[in-house]
DNA sequence: CTGAAAGCGCTTACAG
DNA sequence: CTGAAAGCGCTTACAG
């Protein structure tokens, strides 16, 4: 590799000087950077990034730790953001923090460490008041995706949980259910009890009673929801349909039901949320709630890049879910 | 952030032996040592990589180049091979391509001047010369994933496209199928031309005459597994099966049959090839050849950090796909 | 417009 | 076992 040295010593400048025009200071004869320039191309320069990070303290790079490297959700958002980043001209690196605690703590340290110039996050294991005392912590700007901190509402891009949950709910209402289970996501994370408590208050407002036989906690994975499913058939309470807090728990649910002879939606209702891509394709048709998470992805990356470089940023914080009606749920009269 | 400066002077010792003690050196006397960590642990003292890899010329990150961010295919791949970097104590930055040769190219630049410890490239444009050159020109040692250079062949992970195809056609055949029409991937890429000529070696073996009318390029797409389709119809060949050489585009063309009234399987058989979990999921369920993709990752992250450390690995570079027998084939009499 | 020089925070022979 | 010092490749006031 050519170092600046060696530029400098061919185009009989200093290296201060290829430094400028490297960095497009203005403040360069045009003939001396076409010089330089010409150097560089000859000894096919490129900057040493450790060397420059060591004497600005900065990386052109942005950190994102997302809960897994798979997956059709994280998927869409890493693709999103990076996108968003890249047409900033800023540099993404992805980490994975597998929703514990452990792991994303180990993430943002080793991101923090690359000394990126700001850090999304997506992590379901960090509470709070953790995530607070980290922002004071270090000055690296953060961002939140996907959670609402109240002390750190400014960098959250955030999804109303509660109203999807609601508006779900108010579908399966509409469409003549009255019992109505749910089997929910880890209640440790905030956007499960969230998405519960939308389900609850849209049978307040109908006047159904909240029925605790009618919910079980799953962990939002497909195994996971034919787990929950089994469980709830066991308790032998009535129910026409079942509203599961994502896709992949749904899918556990049906493949369950169909396989004790249960149709869906003939004899029981299945909605999801999320609406990732699977769900079009499955049999029958997933009825669930959309998440716009490719556009909150642009949101967190913009706003990164903006607080990277302590610009100002126009952030759309809040985002709504909007309900995806297939074929899953069948009215009931 | 504490330097190794301060730590060294409240320990009381040179920066020199701070140095020893962060990196495991033996040649420190136990007192000293426990002395620095208690300074060390008292500073929240974290050393800055960037002036590491200044000094040292490593990073201790394996950087890895992708398709998409998105997608089940490259979710599942970046998953197993980070599982296993981080297992051998390294960090993995992934960065995607976009299957087009600029973006291929960039990231390849961008990993290098992060003077990554070794490269695992998932790449399509960049041609077989231009990896052998890149090669060449750097000393960062290269791993190739799903994808066979000859030159390279100690580096590359690869997996048997041809047989694929082979024996998928051949179980088409088996299930009494003849006019067998074939949607490729792109031509450009080696993995669609060698399931190609799996195909064709399977129709020559059973003495079945080869038909250009009955294949079309596709793009490994969804949206372009329909127009594949499309285009196949029209040409109004007789055609009771229809192989997909990729997972994706047998949804579309499953897609765009049922919306043209062609019942799946019982009018036409269709198989894909790659088995991404959606495949098990669809209706019908998918026929497919599993692509052993995680494991090739796992060797993949073995042997790229296995490179940078300059240890000898036994590496497992040949693959095999196996067939998935699922419902979207019937047979024929 | 350009250069000399200090400094970023570490590592690593070299001495002792 | 430990320290002084050079060096890694850049950037950035400071002069001029």
């Amino acid at each position: 590799m050519a170092t600046i040295k060696e530029v400098s010593r061919l185009a009989n400048v200093s290296v201060a000087t290829v430094s400028r025009v490297v960095n497009g200071n203005k403040w360069v004869a045009e003939e001396t950077q076409e010089r330089v320039r010409a150097a560089m191309a000859q000894l096919d320069y490129t900057p040493n990034n450790a060397a420059r990070a060591l004497a600005t303290n900065k990386t052109d790079t942005i950190g994102m730790v997302v809960g897994d490297l798979s997956g059709p959700f994280y998927g869409d958002l890493m693709y999103q953001v990076e996108q968003e980043v890249r047409a900033l001209g800023k540099h993404l690196i992805v980490t994975s923090g597998h929703g514990n605690w452990d792991d994303e703590n180990d993430a943002i340290e080793f991101l923090l460490q690359r000394q990126v110039d700001a850090l999304i996050l997506h992590v379901d294991a960090i509470s709070d008041e953790e995530l607070f005392t980290l922002s004071q912590r270090t000055d690296c700007p953060i961002v939140l995706v996907n959670r609402f901190v109240p002390e750190l509402a400014a960098q959250c891009i955030h999804l109303d949980n509660e109203l999807g949950g609601r508006l779900l709910t108010e579908y399966l209402i509409a469409q003549g259910h009255r019992n109505i289970a749910c089997i929910t996501g880890p209640l440790y994370k905030s956007d499960s009890r969230d998405r519960l408590q939308g389900y609850r208050q849209a049978l307040d407002n109908a006047g159904i009673a909240y029925r605790a036989e009618l919910v079980v906690e799953g962990d939002y994975t497909e195994p996971g929801g034919s787990l929950a499913m089994e469980r709830l058939l066991r308790r032998d309470q009535p129910m026409t349909a079942v509203l599961c807090s994502n896709d992949l728990m749904a899918y556990g649910a049906i493949r369950l039901a169909k396989s004790q002879g249960i149709a869906v939606p003939k004899q029981l209702s299945v909605a999801g949320y999320d609406n990732i891509v699977m769900s079009a394709y499955i049999e029958p048709g997933l009825t669930t709630m959309h998440v716009p998470i490719g556009q909150m992805g642009v949101q967190a990356g913009q706003l990164a890049v903006a607080l990277a470089e302590k610009r100002p940023h126009a952030t759309q914080h809040h985002f709504d879910p909007s309900l995806v009606v297939r074929e899953s749920v069948s009215p009931q009269k």
